[in-house]
This record gives structure tokens, sequence and C-alpha cells, in this order.
DNA sequence: AACATTTTTTAGACTTGTCTAAATTTTTGT
DNA sequence: ACAAAAATTTAGACAAGTCTAAAAAATGTT
């Protein structure tokens, strides 16, 4: 059974990993976890005994199969609590991140399928990052602002571009939610409007201001 | 900030002081925690050097003021988060104590408020016992079988006897969950079963069998 | 009251994860 | 090519929490 801390050194591998840094280092993961270099050392010799990193001293690491399986879950159960906050107990968007952090951590497959379900298998986080599945496999889907949605084209809701209060309450109004579905049935010239209907059958007007501070992805 | 560890103490001592133990000592800790009497020497002079417990050397220890707020904090949340699992994801009655006992040390007041109100401010957990408020303070119900109250008497569920599956799986069906609200309409001596009233207005009849396994308090 | 048993505490050691300071290796600049 | 700078690792220390073994205190028995 890995350690919270081992945990959150081989999630941050892994999104140091995703991004452009030329390699893995001490420094970098440091900084990530603000920690000192040396004790990233220590760690990192820990876990390549213990085979979830590839780790040659002076060159930098690389999560091995084992390692990655393990910051992939870490992030779908960090991404699936993060929904559940949102949607459930109506979190802002932006205050969810520290509690989620704690939560990543609990250990319990069975609660985390039950989560899942509970939400209804979302496939995307609050900040519009894609859940992993239960295998690990991530989908990943272009993101795309709702005002460039086609007529007739069903869409689903990824997070938005102003986080502010009152786009949120304007937002929770008409129940446009993360993961809501939306079929866009009609775009006006005249002033850039749209008429949307949801998954409740509910049909309404959205104003440009509106339409362009939602991100989308095409279903 | 308390560490997980320091809140288990704190925890197990509180429910020690429950029961009908002559005196909190060291071995009964011990027991409780699954550890040696030597580490909760060690752990008890920390916490009394803390001012969480009053302790004199071979003399036991009691909660301070302190140190019983964090206890009933904690329990606080592990019960809600009880009600989470069972109410919300669908878990047995008997498989959410090892889940909950994780739950129980995230730490965020907010995140305890939001799930109360999220679960519509139980007052019991699966088990029956009673949720501390926000305070701090118990409401202690007299707990009774379903069969045994009044006509015309309004009742709140709060456990089951028998937890079966094929139990819990009626009671699904039914939609009778804990903190459920009962109204006892008709008593037929006939067969002593019961007509009773849902808070959504379903009306149904239980059998003697199903009404003497379900544990209720009177509103 | 005296001895035996049980309980509690202390002493010293170990693990995990951290740190500072020093040593070593790699990279960079000219 | 080689000195200077930067990055990395090692050595040694510390805090939290645990343990075993031994010492000290409390309790029980006759």
């Amino acid at each position: 059974m890995l350690s919270q801390t081992e945990e959150n050194y081989l999630k941050a591998i892994y999104s140091i990993g995703l991004s452009n840094a030329k390699s893995i280092n001490t420094t970098l993961i440091a900084k990530k976890l603000e920690t000192k270099p040396s004790s990233v050392t220590d760690m990192i010799q820990k876990l390549a005994e213990k085979e979830f990193i590839h780790y040659e001293k002076y060159k930098g690491v690389s999560l091995t199969q084992k390692g990655k399986k393990i910051a992939v879950e870490i992030i779908r159960k960090h991404r699936l609590w993060e929904v559940f906050l949102v949607n459930k107990l109506h979190f802002n968007w932006d205050e969810v991140h520290e509690i989620a952090e704690q939560l990543e951590h609990i250990k319990s497959d069975t609660l985390v399928s039950k989560l899942e379900e509970f939400l209804d298998f979302p496939k995307h986080d609050p900040h519009g990052d894609p859940i992993p599945d239960e295998n690990g496999n991530i989908a990943h889907h272009k993101k795309i602002m709702l005002s460039s949605v086609e007529t007739n084209t069903s869409c689903i809701v990824i997070g938005v571009k102003d986080s502010s209060s009152s786009f949120l309450k304007l937002l929770d109004t008409y129940t446009i939610n993360i993961n809501s579905e939306i079929m866009v049935l009609d775009k006006f010239d005249f002033d850039n409007s749209l008429n949307i209907k949801l998954s409740n059958q509910n049909t309404l007007a959205l104003s440009e201001k509106v339409s362009s501070n939602i991100f989308v992805y095409i279903k």
C-alpha cells in the first residue's frame, strides 16, 4: 500500500511528464511538491526500488507502467471528487482543488466506481480536464466555445471561461452544469444568440456573452 | 493542525469514556487502537502537552473541553459520511465503516456543512447512532421498533435489526431509507400488519416481520 | 505486611519523510 | 578544453509514530 506522499510524488511526476519539460528532474519535482531537491532524491530512490519509476543517477526519472497506473488512478479519483463537490455539493468551480487533494487518497475501489455511477459517469471535471476511465484510458476531446457549435449539434459542457459568481448563478438558474448536454437548435445572426435544448427538455435562449464563456466538446 | 493519528487517539478516548469503563487507561486505549501500551503512553504525553487531555502518570486520562470538541467533530464527520455512503452511493449498512474511517479525517468545515445540507440534515447514521450538530450537541432519542409505534404517530427510521440483502432490497423498493419519515396510519390486529405513509405521500402495508426489523425514534 | 502479578512508563531503536550542509557530477560559457 | 555555475546526491540530523525490553509503580493475595 502506497503512502499519500508516495502517491503525490507519482502524480507530480506524471503531470510534469505531460508538460513540455525536457526531462523530469529533481528540481522540477521539488518545485511542484514545494519541497527540497535532496528530499526528492531520497524519495525517487525509494520509488525506483519499488519499481514505480525508472531512475538513473543524475539522469532524471520516468514512470514505469506500474507507476503510471497509480498516477492515473489518483487523477481519476481527484477529478471525480471535484465533480461531486461542484455538481452535488454546489461548491464553486475554483474552490474544490484543495479538498479534492485530500479526497483523492481515500482507498476503496468500490467507492470510486459507486461515486462514478452516482455522478452519472462524467467525462470531464469542472476545469474541463478529462476523467480517466477505470482502465486508465483518457479520452481527448477538442474543447470549443459553445458559441461556435453548429446548429443541430449536441455537445457537453466541460467548463467556463468566466467563473465569476454572477455568471455561475445564471448557469445555476438555467440548470446548466458540468457534463450537461446541450443541443443547439438555432443560431440567430441578428444578435448571435442561441436557442438551445437541455436534456431535461427545457429550451432557452442564450446571449452571445453567455455562449462565448462556456467550454464544450462535441458529443 | 492535528494529525490523523492524534485524531484517532482522541476519538478512542472519547468512545471509551462513553462505555462503562472504570477509567480510561493505557491498556484500553491500546486495545481499541490495536497498538502497544508503550506507544499509547508516548502519544498521551504529547496530547496532554497540547492540552487535549488531562493526564497524570499511572492515573489514566480524560478529555479536556478542547479535546472533546475535536473528538465530537470527528464523530460527526464519520457519521455524516456513513449516511452519504448508504443513502447516496447505496453501500450496504455494514460495509461503510472502514471507508468512513478514512473520510472522517478530511479537513474542511465548508465541506462538512455542505455535505450535511446535501444529506438533508440527518439526525442518525445508518447504525442508528446520533449525529452531533455543528456545535457538538448530540440529541438522544429513544430507539424503538416500528412495530411498537402507536397509530397516527410519525417516526424516523434509524436502522435495521436484520441487515440481510433480501431485507435491504425490500426496503429499497419501498424507498424506505435511514432518516425516512414514516407515519403509522393503521395497525391491524388481524395479522399485526401496519398501514403507513411515507413523506413522498406513498402509502403501503408492512408485515409484522418487516416492522419488527426496523428501528425508529418518535419524531 | 510482604510478596507476586499486572499495569504503566522509560530507554533505546527503527521507519518515514523531511531538512541543511557538504560533496559530487553535469552543464555551460568562453 | 576547462573553469564556473548549476544540478544532484550523500551524509548526518531531526520529528512523528511505532516497537521491544526493562524498570518502576500500582494492585492483589494471603
